[in-house]
DNA sequence: GGGCCGTGTTAACGATGATTAACGTGGCGG
DNA sequence: CCGCCACGTTAATCATCGTTAACACGGCCC
């Protein structure tokens, strides 16, 4: 994982990662210029070269990050809470959340600039992304085993836009706290997937 | 305003529209440029502006008339089904559902290129998509009471995101026709409120 | 203490892309 | 018929942008 250790040049790398990811996120991939990504960490157009092969290699190394992120992270929530299937759904749940409150721009860009890769990049992001969906389908299909195969995907896909909805939000203080956010979007989720189960293909 | 007759010349602009939105939607705003719109429709070029000021004149329309879609459909809706809140709110859903599934490239642009207007656009833009959610807030809140204002903000927000998850689905069969997906996602939606206001604040 | 390497800098270069100019043409009202 | 107007066309313009070249400099290993 990208916490391997103290490592000293890793941080310009990963800082100039953060702030193309949120320009990217603002402003789409081609509304940014190198130049802008330069300012936004201190050293200016060109520069960037030094650390990437180019403005594609960024967004690349970001989709793969975050969709390996998301499934890295599934993987580990699913062993961990191994047997009971509502609480490895919850985990899911809760992972998603944190992750889409903690890094909303990453969020963005996750289903928004998929098609700007290059082909070998996007079907690398796009498999890592299918099998983050099937550890969810098959979580909910533990708890809710009346639901079909492409009603829980529906679904999946469904709640992944409700818990994505974050960024979307304006900025002040029309809105619950972090905390209190987290809790109403579990809540949400869980209360999509018990009513898709409710009077499913009845 | 467009719709006032069987005008003639409508067409043209109303075909390049459509087009410009499939291929805003697909990659971007500043990832299409005017030759492929132009193509798209069968005139090369600059053609297009004998019919727009600009390429920004082409979002800015799509983007306008997006909006003030939903905000008169969804009052024509609230008004009709007057008097009943379960109702209204039902009614709401369906008709996003409706746009969602039947005008997938808008719903996309809809909350994915609004920083790409100018100003004065944004800010109508913005003004129309406020007094949608305000009607979808007072809705919720009718049917759901102890849903505190915020709460019932985010939710709806929230709620949105789900509804519009669906352009970012496979192509393919393996997901329900488009009328179980419209049941699903209604059931997916009531569900979601459902829920927020089970423990809400509690 | 000299050279190499990591990291930057600024000045081209080349492509692309939006917009405008200059120019055609076919239909239609007088 | 004539000319105007809606609608297109292609060629030129001008800015922007990604990328590369050529050059600088500080630290560190030997």
């Amino acid at each position: 994982m990208s916490t391997s250790a103290s490592a000293p040049s890793t941080s310009r790398r990963e800082q100039i990662l953060k702030e193309a990811a949120r320009l990217f996120a603002d402003r789409g991939f081609h509304g940014v210029g190198v130049d802008e990504i330069g300012a936004a960490v201190g050293i200016s157009g060109p520069g960037l070269y030094r650390h990437f092969a180019g403005k594609d290699a960024m967004l690349a190394e970001l989709l793969v990050g975050i969709s390996g992120q998301l499934l890295t992270g599934g993987k580990r929530r699913v062993a961990e809470a191994d047997g009971a299937p509502e609480v490895v759904l919850d985990s899911l749940i809760e992972g998603h959340i944190d992750f889409a409150l903690d890094d909303r721009p990453l969020i963005t860009l996750h289903d928004r600039e998929l098609d700007r890769l290059r082909d070998s990049d996007r079907k690398l992001v796009r498999q890592l992304q299918r099998q983050y969906v099937e550890l969810w389908v098959a979580a909910v299909r533990e708890v809710y085993p009346e639901l079909i195969e492409a009603e829980a995907r529906a679904s999946v896909h469904a709640v992944f836009g409700l818990l994505n909805s974050t960024p979307h939000l304006g900025r002040p203080g029309a809105l619950p706290g972090r905390d209190a956010m987290a809790a109403l979007l579990h809540r949400l989720a869980r209360g999509a997937f018990t009513a898709a189960a409710a009077t499913a293909t009845a």
